[in-house]
RNA sequence: GCCCCCAUCGUCUAGUGGCCUAGGACGCCGCCCUUUCAAGGCGGUAACGCCGGUUCGAAUCCGGUUGGGGGUACCA
């Protein structure tokens, strides 16, 4: 058996989006080739659009399967090539495939053809085949489909489909002013690069009988196909760049870890076969297999994505959590300023929030309190914290105490400190260090309290617990006491 | 309309004629742990679309049906 020489093509997007469906074929076609010695990843950059060729957007294709793991770091990696630098070769073969009668030159419009066939259009019927027609401007080069006989596709996934060659029309594969089609183009970079293994989405395969034609009349042997199923939606429609998240970069930006999103991917239509789910993309290259990959559509759920991510966040070293935490809060987007930042107090508490975070972005708010001058306040958790007879009482005692130097400013102490503080006033912990998190915090749910305390200081705590206790007077001023 | 694909818990899947009283994971619910919230532990909920065959036996094979989806460009 031939060595795999697979090839994983992407247009150019202005968007510089990068499809997550796009990541999982590339994904699939990289195991692959990775499982063979020789194997070749081929990326070829489909940019036969002059309106499609920007660098930049190149860029971001590059980046993307980079952040994924697939780049030329790994010698199975080839590319990227762009198709536009073959423009030539195709224009070569669109003319070698009218000389050898394979194709013919047609003046039809659309209009013209519906006209014919009635009313709606139903496909090109065929009107110049056999008219001898020579080059000219505005004359598109059609396939002439041969009359007799199906073309049998055979697919990796989906076994053999048969497509008769009735229901294919002569489809063109040069245009008016002599440039080639996706459909020839794919087909002659393909021959060119030695292409033997074609992995890509459902919505080609409608495209393979005639490529497959291309590639006979060409007088090679065709690769061998697979399409996978497409990624859809929660109304089970394909994932759509309008209406769904489907960009690999939104998901890098909200803190979703490469490992996580390419494990979550691999198991999107395909499985290892024991029950394990979370595993290491190096155990999972010599597992993958093309041909046991479903041949139904799979939802993208990203509830599922999220628990993934956050098995890989609490499977990191202390360092390593706090080193992939960094873009969030070093960053240009962070809510403090940059000198307010202390490195030192993050490291101090970063590991009470690995357990708490499913996505890095959410780190923010569950450390800003530290860095910010003043806690970021939602109204919901001050209102259910502050409730008469519970809030007032509870913070002035606190500040009391915590302001007495006699009070030892350490986690543990600060805990004895307030449930004793709780139990005076007939109080259990849970209840009595509300009012105190969301004067220090800005919210009810958070980081344990205690050592979030020990990290701020004295100072500031008690600074902001008479800062509560000052509004909630002022709030309290007009408000009728129950 | 025409061509093509698909069909197991809500979701991703295991399952390739008996091991299935259908397994795992996410989600959801409950309990435990607990300073809030997570994490963790324990338990629970929930599926073979339908109708016919084939067979001693069908989630698994065949036919039909219904329902989804993809494609139908001088786009890629």
């Amino acid at each position: 058996m031939s060595e795999t020489s697979i090839r994983v093509r992407f247009a150019p997007s202005p968007t510089g989006m990068f499809h997550v469906g796009g990541a999982r074929s590339a994904l699939f076609n990289w195991a692959l080739a990775q499982q063979q010695t020789d194997g070749r990843f081929v990326l070829r950059i489909e940019d036969t659009d002059a309106a499609r060729n920007r660098p930049e957007w190149t860029d971001g294709i590059v980046r993307a399967l980079s952040w994924l793991g697939i780049s030329a770091e790994d010698p199975h990696f080839e590319g990227p090539y762009f198709q536009s630098a073959y423009a030539g070769k195709h224009r070569e073969t669109a003319e070698a495939l009218y000389e050898a009668g394979r194709a013919y030159y047609c003046d039809c419009t659309r209009d013209a053809v519906v006209e014919r066939r009635g009313n709606e259009f139903r496909g090109y019927d065929g009107f110049c085949r056999d008219r001898g027609l020579e080059p000219g401007p505005g004359r598109a080069l059609r396939f002439r489909v041969p009359e007799g006989g199906p073309t049998v596709v055979d697919d990796r996934i989906r076994g053999r489909v048969e497509f008769d060659h009735a229901a294919i029309e002569d489809f063109v594969i040069a245009r008016g002013d002599g440039s080639p089609l996706f459909v020839l183009a794919n087909v002659v970079d393909d021959v060119e690069m030695g292409v033997n293994e074609v992995i890509r989405g459902e919505e080609h395969l409608s495209n393979t009988p005639k490529q497959q034609l291309l590639w006979e009349a060409l007088g090679h042997t065709p690769p061998v196909w697979a399409h996978l199923p497409v990624i859809v939606n929660e109304k089970r429609q394909k994932l759509s760049k309008r209406r769904d998240k489907v960009a690999l970069e939104s998901y890098q930006e909200e803190g979703y870890l490469a490992e996580a999103m390419v494990n979550y991917l691999m198991l999107l239509g395909w499985a290892p076969g024991d029950d394990r789910e979370i595993m290491p993309w190096a155990q999972m290259v010599p597992l993958f297999d093309i041909a046991g990959v479903n041949s139904s559509s799979a939802f993208f759920d990203e509830k599922k994505l999220r628990a993934f991510n956050g098995e890989y966040i609490r499977a990191l070293s202390a360092e390593e959590f706090a080193e992939r935490c960094r873009p969030w809060l070093e960053g240009p987007d962070a809510p403090w300023a940059a000198e307010d930042y202390d490195p030192e107090a993050f490291r101090a508490i970063a590991p009470l929030a690995q357990s708490r975070i499913a996505v890095l972005s959410e780190i923010v708010p569950n450390v800003d309190f530290l860095f910010l001058a003043e806690p970021v306040f939602d109204e919901k958790s001050w209102n259910k914290a502050m409730k008469p007879g519970i809030g007032a009482e509870m913070l002035t005692a606190a500040a009391e105490r915590f302001a007495d130097e006699k009070q030892e400013w350490e986690a543990e102490a600060l805990k004895a400190a307030l449930e004793e503080i709780g139990t005076a006033q007939g109080l259990k912990l849970g209840k009595a260090q509300a009012p105190v998190r969301v004067a220090v915090t800005g919210r009810t749910v958070g980081l344990p309290l205690f050592e979030s305390l020990e990290l701020l200081g004295r100072e500031r705590t008690v600074r902001r617990l008479r800062a509560a206790l000052e509004r909630l007077a002022a709030d309290g001023a007009g408000a009728p006491a129950e």
